[in-house]
RNA sequence: GUCAGGAUGGCUGAGCGGUAAGGCGCACGCCUGGAAAGCGUGUUCCCUCACGGGAUCCAGGGUUCGAAUCCCUGUCCUGACGCCA
């Protein structure tokens, strides 16, 4: 959220800002000046009756204790007047009020100085590709994951529609092994990093959605649980960012840097038809995340540390990747500026021209105070009397099936099973391969899946 | 789930119908050779160029000329009882 004062002072950056991020012309900031104004001088007058109110009011109070019954009751009768007058300006000014904030809440953040003006995705900027050196050799018939996935019978989509829905799958022996063996490397070079581990509450209610910015505009997103005001977390950035909402920190806290392993729950409403088939695109989806409340003046240093901390796992598991830089378009709601991470997986998308593609496995965003100022993140300067707003960042280290995908894909040998990258071999009780198992099931049978 | 008690500023803690004590911490100033102690001022949010004013005692309603204080509803905490991986 922006400040008021913010919005009143630089109403032209926010207009651009808006522009920027293909959200319109910035008419709503107009919209929202008008009421602003309307506002302020509708306060003046509640603040200016109230005084008058205030005054009689001890004035009654002197009177009855002086014993003076007449001119009290004279008091008191001008003091009903005011109260009927004061009732119907406060009305208007709260209903003002509510529109302003109503507004402020819809309004994005504004992008900072240093991000791509661009209009979508095709306009963002390559920062840096890395481990493309010495790639693999693939073999000629390299399978998708999704059909791999079956093959090995370590990934099953079709029973997880069964007992829940498309978009939710089984993961099945070695492939449930191995997303614990990622899950558990993740934690610990994050935990080396000096990240401390949280496991959040799943469920997160509206006040913390508004906090960072899913709510109001993105609530179709998100599960809710009937009869309750909660909601599925749709990242782990939600109840870790709002665990120490309403609080004021000490400066010397901060940097306070915390990770999450948390399964993420997302409807992922009007996105059918992109990326569809397999586990790239899913309504659950495991991910650890990474969230750092800093100081306003190095959240930018801060961001590129937390881009490095998160890339460091794709170093490990010796996988090719990029990292972009988010333009104005493509950047989200809440952020300011935003790096992806991007795994290369041999397979592309289009079957003639099989060149590759990119999936995203991470986001890391600087906030500055948009996130901090929702949910009442401060913290108190040293050498400063009053409390001050942090900056909030955050950055997912990383998502878990784009990162399952990659390795069944880029680690793929000839015979159809899987190298497991050697990092990971102590996690998987020194597994080297992934060959899979036979399924079970008279189904199996019935589609040639049983040898 | 039932019953009882509670929620006050950065923290602590009084007030229980007449308009938010005191302490601690922190900041600034005075004092001092320097420091400690001591003394003074300030310490939340909003409006105002400013003077000044308003709001605020968990949230929302109500009673009243006037509510932190009384009444109702809700949320959360604490304890007891019940239930339960």
């Amino acid at each position: 959220m922006l400040a008021r004062q913010y919005l009143r002072e630089n109403s032209e950056i926010v207009k651009e800002a808006i522009k920027n991020r293909n959200m319109g012309e910035g008419e709503v900031v107009v919209k929202l000046l008008q009421i602003d104004e309307k506002w302020r001088v509708m306060k003046a007058q509640c603040d200016d009756l109230r005084h008058e109110r205030n005054k009689v009011s001890t004035l009654i109070g002197n009177l009855k204790s002086k014993g003076e019954n007449e001119a009290a009751e004279k008091a008191i009768a001008q003091s009903s007047g005011l109260k009927v007058e004061l009732e119907k300006l406060e009305e208007n000014a709260k209903a003002l009020e509510e529109e302003l904030k109503k507004g402020l809440l819809e309004l994005p953040n504004v992008p900072h100085e240093s991000v791509p003006t661009g209009m979508d995705e095709s306009d963002n900027v390559e920062i840096r590709r890395v481990g493309f050196e010495n790639l693999r050799e693939f073999p000629e018939d390299i399978v998708p994951h999704y059909d791999l996935g079956v093959r090995l019978d370590i990934i099953d989509e079709m029973r997880g529609a069964k007992t829940t829905g498309s978009g939710f799958y089984f993961l099945k022996g070695e492939g449930a092994r191995l997303e614990h063996a990622l899950i558990s490397l993740m934690l610990d070079i994050h935990r080396e990093q000096g990240y401390i581990e949280l496991i959040p509450p799943i469920p997160v209610s509206s006040a913390s959605m508004t906090g960072t910015g899913q709510f109001p505009k993105f609530v179709n997103d998100a599960y809710k649980i009937e009869g309750e005001d909660l909601w599925l977390c749709p990242t782990a950035e939600v109840p870790v960012t709002n665990m120490y909402s309403e609080e004021i920190l000490l400066d010397e806290d901060l940097p306070i840097k915390h990770q999450a392993y948390t399964p993420n729950f997302r409807r992922e409403a009007g996105e059918h038809g992109t990326e569809t088939r397999g586990i790239v695109r899913v309504h659950q989806f495991n991910k650890v995340e990474l969230v750092n409340f800093t100081r306003p003046d190095s959240s930018y240093e801060q961001l590129e540390l937390l881009v490095n901390d998160a890339e460091e796992v794709l170093k490990k598991l010796q996988l090719p990747y990029r990292v972009i830089s988010l333009c104005t378009g493509d950047l989200t709601f809440s952020s300011a500026k935003t790096y992806d991470i991007e795994i290369w997986t041999p397979i592309g998308n289009n079957e003639e021209k099989n060149d590759g593609r990119w999936l995203e496995v991470s986001s890391a965003s600087n906030f500055e105070d948009f996130q901090a100022r929702r949910a009442g993140l401060r913290y108190r300067p040293k050498r400063h009397e009053s409390a001050d707003y942090i900056h909030t960042l955050n950055a997912s280290g990383l998502a878990l099936p784009r990162v399952m995908v990659a390795i069944l894909e880029y680690y793929q040998n000839a015979d159809g099973t899987v190298e497991i990258p050697q990092v990971l071999r102590p996690y998987m009780g020194g597994l080297e391969r992934i060959e899979g198992s036979d399924p079970i099931g008279e189904s199996a049978v019935g589609a040639g899946l049983r040898n």
